[in-house]
DNA sequence: GAATGTGAATTTATTCACAGCA
DNA sequence: TGCTGTGAATAAATTCACATTC
């Protein structure tokens, strides 16, 4: 049951249907539903079922021949996949317009992400505050922050221009400190030391991407 | 050199390459840099240089051997594969933090995506401001709108368990009228006929990408 | 009988390696 | 000589199809 996995031999683009798999296995917890086929998941979120059968694979057996999964014992399954029986610190830097969006976003507490600080460069926004009763922090602190607490994963929502420079403070500590994941959601190509693992998110791509497939049409 | 390009011969992945080949090639324009090789583009955005002439060779002959690109005229090929050359209009749908956040954002306009609306379901919003001198309209006028003007393109920035109603109402003009892409920032899989495009954008879900490589190394 | 789990087959994507041209 | 453009080779991902188990 408790097989050893090994998390390299999973195919990249499993990780981020699991994470579509384990939101709709919690609608379906939320319905009341306790038993789900592959065929029936696949359905609900346009998929072959073979795939879906497959992705789990990789983790182990989650289901019982002839019957199906048992949505609460899968959604415990895919939370362990992916690392999320545990709580992660998250910073966010910039406390623009999308900074505070995403702090404000619920989601991300529910997943077990914590936001434990937010940052700016900005002398106004400084000790302003965001979420429950905290305050917006000046970057010059990033670094003693991360050495007195551990911070897991920063969200990046700085200007283009100065992406790279702080991605290079968040890595440039020691490996105990620094931070390990970024998602960053400036939109230029960061890079980062091998081990830290980089993430883009780029709203003006995703919308490029759009204007291709409609030009096709017309 | 003006080829008929099968645009459905292009690879699914090329096309978000293609925006990222776009991005670097006008850093390189503003820095004066006025030809490429390959080999050199790979190096600045971490990729194979046979990968960047591949994706081009779906869309024509962009280069000169023995010589490399120039930026100039490569940018505008990338533009036209990407049906850049003319604009799109857009609406954002849900005003609050994040659909404000993207209405400011600046990459939009400069790829020739026109805000030409913004709505929201609540009263205390509508009429408000957004932009330029223009006002966040009621989303019961949505439909009235896309028959008066044409909306190429709508962002969604809904609650979760408004998202699908939204898209219905969206698709469910004539189809002259209709929406033809989505870009969906609600975290469900929403659904739409086949002839709309639909994107999904999930930072929940790129977080959770993140704890599952986090996890490994520990 | 029904649905999983998984090798094998297929399809898609990446990379190699080199002919062809400046 | 240097770099493109592209078939051929390789690698990765998806789907099929069926033995296996409940």
């Amino acid at each position: 049951m408790a097989r050893p996995v090994d998390k390299s031999a999973v195919p990249a683009v499993t990780v981020p249907r699991l994470t579509v798999y384990l939101r709709k296995l919690r609608e379906l917890q939320a319905r009341g539903v306790d038993r789900v086929s592959s065929r029936q998941l696949a359905g609900l979120i346009d998929l072959n079922a073979a795939q879906i059968r497959k992705d789990f694979s990789y983790f182990g057996e989650f289901g019982t021949r002839g019957v199906g999964y048992e949505v609460d014992r899968l959604v415990d399954e895919i939370k362990r996949c992916l690392g999320l029986e545990r709580s992660w610190n998250v910073v966010i830097i910039g406390a623009g317009s999308l900074g505070t969006a995403l702090a404000r976003y619920r989601g991300f507490a529910e997943q077990g992400f914590k936001l434990v600080a937010m940052f700016d460069a900005s002398q106004r926004k400084v000790g302003v505050s965001f979420g429950d009763g905290r305050t917006i922090r000046d970057v010059a602190d990033l670094e003693p922050f991360c050495c007195e607490q551990r911070v897991d994963i920063a969200i990046v929502a700085v200007p283009a221009h100065a992406a790279q420079s702080i991605i290079d403070r968040l890595v440039g500590l020691e490996p105990a400190q620094r931070v390990r994941a970024i998602l960053n959601f400036a939109p230029v190509k960061v890079f980062a030391p091998r081990d830290v693992i980089v993430r883009q998110v780029d709203f003006s791509s995703e919308l490029m991407s759009l204007s291709f497939y409609l030009d096709r049409e017309s």
